[in-house]
DNA sequence: CATATGTCCTGAGAGC
DNA sequence: TGCTCTCAGGACATAT
């Protein structure tokens, strides 16, 4: 489940990638039904070959190849979705190859168990949603102030409004719960109700829980799906402190930690460390 | 308008 | 052992 801190290590181990030009692109044979992928394959084809990669960027948990002519290539890998310069996990799931020329020959391979992950080639003037304000501030950059601003007269769960790309970007079900728990603030407490203090506690526990998990290059749950550019394991699954811990022991006050099911999703939260005010 | 629910997808794991 | 069933949660479509 690729969120902002695993989309990150993909981009950075993407690097080799800069001033690479596509020399082909294929969609192998695959016995599962194809990715979203737009515009559809052949004429995908005709548009990157020959284009060269200016910069690999990153808008939330999306991936984006910006290209020299101004094109940009916009990946989501979604919830299995990997991107990879290694050999994937296995040959049954790769949905889109890209090959580039040059020393030593590279090939950038979207491999995807579920399939849900997509693919979109946004011409350079063509509205992209990063750019048209469909993506909210990066959660690795927005401002307490901001965050206030933008969730303090909703009346949804905290934890539920965390979710909402338009409101900030990158921030899935994981680490979610464990921003709410290092703020120390109850994921079903109401927007609106919540203080100034916490607003900054808040913001404060996103850029830290995310910059932490870069820095272990993301999470590979018991699943094993999430693997970076070189198809390794993250490690920032070990740090948790409360996503997939129901029933051990809170890290800080050693209660019992609790899942509950919020707008169809798990949260995870520590019932004596977290508090609504 | 804001918020809630349903849908897509495959494989792992539970239970019998 | 092998079958059926449930669950995981990205983003978007549709409903309230």
């Amino acid at each position: 489940m690729p969120e902002l801190p695993e989309v990150e290590t993909m981009r950075r181990g993407l690097a080799p990638l800069a001033g690479r030009t596509i020399s082909a692109v294929r969609q192998p044979r695959c016995r599962y039904r194809p990715i979203r992928v737009q515009p559809p394959i052949a004429s995908l084809r005709r548009r990157l070959v020959g284009q060269t990669i200016s910069a690999l960027q990153r808008y939330g948990k999306r991936l984006v190849l910006a290209l020299e002519s101004g094109d940009f290539l916009a990946i989501e890998p979604r919830m299995t979705g990997l991107v990879l310069l290694a050999d994937p996990p296995d040959p049954h799931h790769v949905r889109l190859q890209l090959e580039f020329g040059g020393q030593p020959p590279l090939k950038l391979i979207f491999w995807d168990r579920r399939g849900l992950g997509t693919v979109r080639l946004y011409a350079a003037r063509e509205p992209t949603p990063w750019a048209d304000n469909r993506l909210g501030p990066d959660a690795l950059e927005i401002s307490w102030q901001e965050l206030a601003a933008r969730l303090g007269r909703s009346r949804r769960a905290i934890k539920v409004a965390l979710l909402d790309q338009v409101v900030l970007a990158g921030v899935g079900n994981l680490y979610a719960s464990e921003a709410l728990y290092l703020a120390r603030l109850d994921p079903r407490a109401p927007c609106s109700k919540i203080t100034a203090g916490q607003w900054r506690a808040l913001a404060a526990a996103l850029h830290r829980v995310l910059r932490q998990a870069i820095r272990y290059e993301g999470s590979t749950l018991a699943d094993g799906t999430y693997r970076n550019a070189l198809n390794q394991s993250g490690s920032y699954q070990n740090h948790h402190r409360v996503y997939n811990r129901a029933g051990l022991p809170c890290r800080r006050c050693r209660t019992a930690i609790e899942r509950i099911v919020q707008a169809q999703r798990s949260t995870f939260f520590c019932p004596h460390c977290q508090h609504t005010a």
